[in-house]
DNA sequence: TAAATGCATATTGTATCCAATATGAAATCA
DNA sequence: TGATTTCATATTGGATACAATATGCATTTA
């Protein structure tokens, strides 16, 4: 056999297609909170009928992404800034005590990957890539924790927050800050010192979430 | 209008209730991991057609509780004990943080209704009902957190281990130890102590977890 | 006879159709 | 006129029908 195979039951199913796709637009705010999400409407626009475009609903339902009501429907859905500074907390929880579990376990090919995604956030100049490469800077460093449910949380919970994010990075001194702290973690990440890196996490992520505090409520 | 009204669009669907059924099916172990769940043979047994069966199971998919593969159906997923290990220091993470939180925000009413729980089971012989009472007499304190994001996150992580929950319960001194541990925690939480709520729930989480690991792996 | 192939059946994925409910404007009534 | 009712339309929930794929057994072939 010299064809390159793979496996194609993980090829994607009408459904997927179409929860990737919304999840994409209402994480880079293409589609807007209070939006509403007709299905017949979506349903036209992938060429499928109303079956999978419901069950991407649901799915984003599941995810905290959309808000469904009964014979209503689903409309996007934000988060009020109470809501968003819980989720930072939770993160400001969980995320120090990942890296501190990932530290032991990187390898020299992880931090190289992350120290590439650090410099392409700190080099590029389109607003619309930020969010994307700061955070896959931190899930490559986190991905090295080997914890799975750790991660797939965290995930669902950043996907919650991206808006904001975003916001964040785009005050005055969103970037330089992020940048600064970035190259901090990275270091200590390399030093091997998991309890630095922990540190350091932690007050990235407090500090992101007081300063949206202040520029949003005063 | 002197009659009893509420709020119809929170009736349950067709999709909710074949959830909430394989759901209670699937924790209380009686769809045993490996199983296959046919949408056909589900369908005929709620009454109605594959749709709602499929969503059911899609919401399931994304609790962790059944695994799915495309043109291959939906199967009941179990932990390994590495797995639940996992999620069992998510717990000893997450948990002692949310009564921490809750301590200062418990009502007598709070507290009174817990100890009802600790109470009832304490005092229930038939350990089928061992895993709710546990689950109600903690969740009971947690709720006064108003940590709504960290309690949707919990439920889905004790969903999951579930089984291991009761399995510990049944070890020769699980009741006992629990007991013990539930009437010290509660009485930090009525003494306004959220520092030692949290430590003895840390504790608590984390004795669970060993006690299951040297009985299992052991 | 053992492996490969073809075929029948079972099961899932999606499309189409019907039913239930929401929504808003026209009609009615005080 | 202003509130209420009726009714037409839009939208979602669910059922049925069809298509794509999986699976296991009979058949063939070397």
């Amino acid at each position: 056999m010299k064809i390159q195979a793979f496996d194609i039951s993980r090829a994607a199913s009408a459904t997927t297609i179409v929860f990737d796709a919304l999840r994409q637009a209402i994480i880079k705010g293409d589609l807007k909170e209070g939006e509403h999400l007709r299905q017949d409407e979506i349903a036209r626009a992938f060429n499928v009928s109303r079956i999978p475009v419901r069950e991407a609903l649901l799915k984003l339902e599941q995810h905290g992404l959309v808000r469904t009501q009964r014979y209503k429907g689903a409309v996007v859905s934000g988060l009020s800034l109470d809501e968003a500074s819980e989720i930072f907390d939770f993160r400001a929880l969980l995320e120090p005590e990942v890296i501190r579990h990932a530290v032991p376990r990187m390898t020299q090919t992880v931090l190289e990957e992350a120290r590439t995604f650090c410099e392409a956030f700190a080099r590029d100049e389109n607003p619309m890539n930020w969010g994307d490469l700061n955070r896959r800077f931190h899930s490559t460093l986190y991905e090295a924790s080997g914890l799975s449910f750790h991660m797939e949380v965290l995930n669902n919970a950043l996907d919650r927050v991206e808006p904001y994010l975003r916001a964040q990075l785009l005050l005055s001194d969103g970037m330089d800050r992020a940048n600064r702290e970035h190259r901090g973690i990275l270091e200590a990440c390399a030093a091997g010192d998991g309890e630095r890196a922990a540190e350091l996490t932690r007050a990235h992520i407090q500090g992101a979430r007081n300063s949206l505090q202040r520029r949003w409520q005063g």
